[in-house]
RNA sequence: GGGCUUGUAGAUCAGCGGUAGAUCACUCCCUUGGCAUGGGAGAGGCCCCGGGUUCAAAUCCCGGCAAGUCCA
């Protein structure tokens, strides 16, 4: 029926008694030792026969099962290779978290770019899909973290050999089936009832046949035979509807899933019963769970009722469980009551072991990327210890599997949690009293809080809708949580239409034909001259594209900047402005033609490149110091040298504090000042990889099959660009600042060299400026300048009070102002030259007295105060717009007290003569 | 990488164009044998920073800094 029938038509199965059927229940094709067999084995035409009924002949744990596998594939003529980290982004830069053991060799291996590390391998990866998160627990099958075992082979047809870095056919699908049939049955897997079902594989642009392992109505493995990549014109048109055509690379890629097989070797009723026993068990007793004899039986029932049900997520468990209570003769509510708790007990336990992974591979928690989800995870777990009354901290909880699974960092791990979980309460803490404020409001007011507001809370901080509920019916506030609010927050975030970000210009490749320029800048970084032929040369809007046989200047890449210099022939000089690597040709922009053919020499501006070198190296140090300082989890966000700076950004959870900057900096000079050789060395990439691990790739993944590693004491990056050959060559590193980029990421300034005295010659003459201004010596200046803001600060409290006496002694001393009387209270009608605090309080001083005030002042532009006692009926506002308006302003207020003011001040003093008639008409108005 | 929210007294927050406020904490006085407490008085603010709009900005607009949060 599929496409790639015939792709399934295996000599294994034919000589070994294999038929190939169709499913009475869902039409899949499949095929089976069982003559008489009808259905495919998986549910839902089938059902779980594992449960109380192990599948094979012992039983393992996790790390037994995980031990029988790799060994198995070892005997076999695998090689074992390390697990890489779950976090993804460490080797790749389209994907956060690793979900399958092929994710370790995408994209180079994959595309045949890069050798594997070995041929055939075998590997157990542990994986994180989040996508399950609401099924954990839940469902009986689903995690969030597990491993996926794995062997791989790597094949490419040998017509296109020279093309790609691995050769031949290691092997392909006959030779993967009968592994998987062997490994069943040194297991003791009943052969007999192993069904495998065709079930087309396609993912990420690529495509291939791909066979499902089905045991006792559980997958044990996914057989993946990637051989096809999307094509447009290609013959085969698959299930995602686009067609595809084979490659030249052929690669097995299976998925054994760690968790299950150790799950059927022991027929407990769920999966995470088989994977951490003990901390089930730990956890139910810190939760005070306690079952009958009775209750243990339901709950075992319910799971293996669960079990043969076709369940794909939280909302089929919602409406299975009242056929479950039905057949159990239980209350649905009675059920419901056994079963969360321990639901939340299994998917805590999940949890922890996918924080586990996390932490231990150096994930810091944030709001970005990879940390995020780390947070999210950390969060949702402390939220359900809490709901089902684990009190045991999680930092311990986190630890127990962080131990289990065998990692060194696990004090760092503990700190990460606890700092994160004192992060949360601090969250909760702020947002309970937000919310509390909103419940009382709205109760006041008799009305549910609305939508708008549940969305608000939890988008811009972070508090969920439930936790809104509980608090606020205790305020006694209603609130109605829509179902649909999940997707009301997505709405709010998808009105900023995602906009295309436009594709950088793609390099013309116009130069493709040229040879590789050879690049001389490795060899012996401190010559800058060099003789070379002038292969090519094209002319832009601006200036020359001029391409060498081999060059010394080095071309922007890494942060670096590109050299400048000159390059000079018979015919004359040409300077060099720019430098860019176009594919492996390197391109000069230069400001004339030096003529293609000619015989030409370079000479790279030294000063520039020396700064540029010292830079580099220095950023290689702050980098290794900032690690020392600061933890092993300090990794490059992103760095830039220029010739008076440079800037290295670092993942790190909280901000650096002066003295850890200090600290850093003292560091990364104690290095400087061991001198030690700065070495660079090529390595085959693989090689690389299991010496110094992924942390190389600081500075971001570099393609091909040998990288270049720069040493510098401790530290081991792949590096390209440019470095000096001693540490001490650097001079000094003085770092200038420290500032938040983002949550979880902090960007250090700093310079090197010369630039470095430079840098502290500007703070010193900073201070010596300021000093100057104040009259001290330097030492005295943080004394002084406290002392005269306190003194700064006085006098403004002062002068406050001066102008109260004032404004007292002006109201009571009759001063020269005009009295009349409106409505049988006098006004005062005076012109003073005040701000406006002084208009103010002798405004206030006039009132106290039972006067009405009409000042006027033309000190700034022109200001009136207007201040009426409260037994007087006069507007103060009418009659302040009134005057500002003569004055070309506006003006207004509170009726008992009013301010105003336009810029015409010439126009003051007629505006006051008029008051009386003003306070008159307002009077009658 | 993008969105949203918040920066006001030591702490928690109100005020949202028109004289900077509340509660707790703090200081002093009174009540008491002492404590819990009660009564009274007081001190404490570059309203995050820098621009702009306005007669007038803590308040509105723009930029920066700091913090929080949701998403990719």
């Amino acid at each position: 029926m599929s496409e790639l029938e015939e792709e399934y038509q295996l000599e294994y199965f034919h000589e070994n008694g294999f038929s190939r059927k169709e499913c009475v229940e869902c039409g899949g094709a499949f095929w089976t030792r069982d003559e008489s067999r009808e259905t495919c084995g998986e549910p839902p035409c089938d059902t779980y026969e594992f449960i109380d009924n192990p599948g094979f002949d012992e039983e393992y744990t996790v790390s037994e099962m995980r031990e029988e596998f790799l060994s198995f594939f070892e005997a076999h003529d695998h090689e074992r290779i390390d697990p890489y980290p779950v976090a993804a982004n460490r080797w790749r830069d389209d994907v956060l978290l690793t979900q399958a053991s092929i994710y370790d060799f995408q994209p180079l291996v994959t595309s045949g770019q890069t050798p594997p590390p070995a041929n055939p391998l075998t590997i157990s990866q542990p994986c994180i899909r989040m996508q399950d998160i609401d099924n954990v627990g839940k469902t009986g099958r689903h995690t969030m973290a597990f491993e996926m075992m794995a062997h791989h082979a790597f094949n490419v047809r040998e017509d296109a050999e020279a093309e790609y870095a691995y050769e031949g056919e290691v092997y392909w699908k006959e030779e993967t089936v009968a592994y998987c049939e062997q490994l069943l049955e040194e297991m003791g897997a009943n052969l007999e009832e192993v069904t495998y079902i065709e079930d087309p594989w396609v993912g990420g642009g690529n495509a291939g046949p791909a066979i499902e392992v089905i045991y006792r109505g559980l997958e044990l493995a996914t057989l993946v035979f990637m051989s096809m990549e999307q094509d447009p014109d290609g013959e085969y048109l698959l299930k995602d509807g686009n067609r595809y055509s084979k490659m030249d690379t052929y690669i097995v890629d299976t998925g054994y899933g760690l968790e299950r097989w150790a799950w059927v070797s022991q027929g407990t009723p769920t999966v995470y019963e088989s994977i951490y026993p003990e901390m089930i068990a730990f956890l139910k007793e810190n939760a005070g769970l306690d079952y009958t004899e009775d209750e243990e039986e339901i709950i075992n029932n319910a799971a293996r009722l669960s079990g043969n049900l076709d369940i794909d997520d939280v909302d089929d468990v919602e409406a299975a469980r009242g056929d479950i209570a039905a057949e159990l003769g239980i209350e649905v509510e009675r059920l419901r009551e056994l079963l969360e708790p321990l639901e939340a007990i299994y998917a805590i336990a999940d949890h922890c072991r996918t924080l586990a992974y996390m932490l231990g591979d150096e994930i810091v928690p944030s709001n970005v990327g990879t940390g995020y989800l780390a947070r999210m995870v950390l969060r949702r777990t402390k939220r359900l210890t809490d709901t089902v009354g684990v009190d045991a901290p999680l930092d311990e909880l986190v630890d127990m599997q962080a131990e289990r699974l065998g990692y060194t960092n696990r004090d760092t791990i503990r700190d990460v949690v606890r700092t994160e979980v004192e992060r949360y309460r601090e969250t909760l803490e702020r947002g309970s009293r937000r919310v509390e404020q909103l419940a009382e409001e709205y109760a006041q007011q008799g009305e549910p809080i609305p939508t708008d507001e549940l969305v608000e809370l939890y988008d811009s901080h972070g508090i969920q809708p439930d936790m809104v509920e509980e608090i606020a019916t205790q305020q006694g506030a209603d609130v109605v949580i829509p179902d649909d609010f999940y997707s009301l927050v997505a709405q709010r975030h998808s009105d900023a239409s995602d906009e295309e970000t436009a594709e950088s210009a793609t390099v013309p490749d116009e130069f493709e034909k040229l040879p590789e320029t050879e690049k001389l800048y490795y060899d012996d970084p401190s010559r800058l001259e060099f003789e070379a032929m002038v292969l090519d040369v094209r002319e832009r809007a601006e200036g020359y594209d001029v391409v060498l046989d081999q060059t010394m200047f080095y071309p922007e890449g890494g942060g670096q900047p590109a050299d400048n210099g000159t390059i000079s022939t018979d015919e004359g000089t040409v300077v060099v402005t720019d430098v860019q690597l176009v594919g492996d040709v390197i391109v000069h922009r230069t400001d004339d033609n030096p003529g293609k053919g000619e015989f030409a020499r370079g000479q790279v501006d030294i000063s520039r490149r020396h700064r540029h070198m010292r830079h580099h190296t220095a950023t290689h140090l702050v980098g290794y110091a900032a690690r020392q300082v600061l933890g092993d989890h300090i990794r490059q966000a992103g760095a830039q040298k220029s010739e008076t700076s440079a800037r290295l950004d670092v993942k790190h959870y909280e901000s650096i504090s002066h003295e850890q900057l200090q600290h850093i900096e003292l560091v990364a000079n104690d290095v400087v000042m061991e001198n030690v050789p700065v070495e660079q060395e090529w390595l085959d990439r693989n090689d690389a990889e299991a010496r110094y691990g992924f942390d190389i790739y600081q500075g971001g993944i570099p393609e091909g099959e040998q990288v270049r590693l720069i040493h510098a004491q401790d530290d081991t990056q792949a590096c390209g660009g440019t470095h000096v050959l001693r540490t001490g060559d650097v001079g000094a590193i003085k770092l200038l600042g420290t500032e938040r980029i983002q949550d979880g990421v902090v960007r250090l300034t700093f310079a090197a060299g010369d630039a470095a005295i430079r840098a502290t010659q500007h703070t010193d003459a900073l201070l010596s400026e300021t000093a100057e201004t104040f009259d001290v010596s330097p030492e005295e200046v943080p004394e002084t300048a406290t002392r005269f803001f306190e003194e700064w600060k006085d006098r403004g409290k002062r002068i406050e009070a001066l102008k109260e006496e004032l404004a007292a002694v002006r109201a009571s001393g009759g001063g020269d102002g005009e009295e009349i009387d409106v409505d049988g209270t006098t006004a005062v009608i005076q012109r003073l030259d005040g701000d406006m605090d002084e208009l103010r309080a002798t405004a206030n001083a006039l009132v106290e007295e039972g006067n009405v005030a009409v000042l006027g002042s033309g000190a700034d532009g022109a200001q009136f105060v207007v201040a009426v006692p409260e037994k007087t009926a006069l507007d103060a506002g009418a009659v302040v717009g009134e005057l500002a308006s003569r004055v070309g302003g506006g003006g207004g207020g509170p009726p008992d007290f009013a301010q105003g003011g336009g810029p015409d001040a010439d126009a003051l003093e007629a505006a006051l003569d008029d008051v009386p008639d003003i306070l008159r008409r307002v009077l009658d108005a």
